[in-house]
DNA sequence: CTTGCCTTTGCAACATTGTTGCACGCCCAT
DNA sequence: ATGGGCGTGCAACAATGTTGCAAAGGCAAG
C-alpha cells in the first residue's frame, strides 16, 4: 500500500486500517468528487455502514470534505493539503451535467458576498452547473 | 380568494384550483423558502402527492423556483415577477442554520466566475449558511 | 501467550425525502 | 348528458442517509 496514504492518514490521527487505505486511495485517484453509492460499486463487496462512517471520519478528520451539488447524493473530495475547512478555503464546485462528474475548482475560491446587514456568513455552498472541458467538444 | 393569486396563476397558464391557490398563497406569504413536508404541516388535510405535483407544475411554469439549501430537502420560493429563470435571474440563497429559514436574497446575483478554459456554464446554485438578521441579536 | 478493552466492521432495520401508478372525481366543451 | 382530460387521493415504491447491536480485529498489560 503507498506509503503517502498511511502518512495522511496518521498525520491527521486516523488509524489506517485496510478499509480506510483503500477508500482514500480511491477517493485521491479518482480526481473527481464520489457519492457513498458510487463507492458501494467500487468495492463491491465492502458494506454500506462502513464506507458510510468512514467518509465520516474522513470529514470529521479533515482530510475530505462534501459537496452537495445538487444531485441527491452528496460528493466527496480529498482536500488541499494545507485546507483547514474554514470559509476562506472553500472552493467553487462544478457539475458536469453529462459526465455526471463534480468537480473541485480549488483554483477558484467562493466569491465575497455582501450579505444584508445583520447577516454573518458561517458557510458557503456553490456548485456551477455545465458541461465540463471534456464533455463540450 | 386574493384577486392577484388568481391573476399570477393565469397569466402563468396554470389552471387555478383550489389547491393551487391555497399554496401559491402560503408560499408569496410566507417571505422564505418552504419544503414540500413544510406545506404538508401547513396544509394538514392535504396529499404528499398532490402537494409534490403541484410544486411540479409551478417550477416548469416558472412561477417558484427550487433551491437546495443542503439540508437534505428542497425548498421552494416564487420567483419574481420579472423572473425567467435564466442564469441572469439567479439570485444568492441564505440558509439561517438557528431558525432554519432559508431566505431569497433577490438584491445579491450570483457572482460571475471564470471556469476554467472549456467549461460551460448552465446554471449555479450559492447557498449561504450562517444566521440571519433576527437570530444574530 | 492470554486476557481484556477499545475500535472497527458487518448486518439489519429504519426514517426521510422524493417519486410514480392507478383509480376516482370533477369540470368543461361538445 | 356525456365523454375526455385534468386534477386529486391513496398506495406503494426507490434512493439516500442513518443508527443499534453483535461479532471480529488489533493492541497493550499482565
Amino acid at each position: 500500500m503507498d506509503k503517502s496514504i498511511d502518512h495522511k492518514l496518521e498525520s491527521k490521527e486516523i488509524r489506517p486500517t485496510a478499509m480506510r487505505q483503500l477508500v482514500l486511495k480511491v477517493l485521491m485517484d479518482k480526481g473527481t468528487a464520489m457519492s457513498l453509492s458510487k463507492l458501494e460499486e467500487e468495492f463491491a463487496h465492502a458494506d454500506k455502514s462502513t464506507l458510510y462512517r468512514t467518509l465520516k471520519t474522513f470529514e470529521d478528520k479533515k482530510i475530505i470534505h462534501s459537496v452537495d451539488d445538487g444531485t441527491g447524493s452528496i460528493k466527496y473530495a480529498v482536500c488541499q493539503d494545507t485546507c483547514e475547512c474554514n470559509p476562506s478555503d472553500l472552493h467553487v464546485h462544478f457539475y458536469c451535467t453529462q459526465c455526471e462528474n463534480t468537480f473541485c475548482l480549488t483554483d477558484i475560491p467562493v466569491p465575497t458576498v455582501n450579505l444584508p446587514v445583520g447577516f454573518s456568513l458561517d458557510r458557503v455552498n456553490m456548485v456551477v452547473r455545465g458541461l465540463c472541458a471534456n464533455c463540450k467538444k
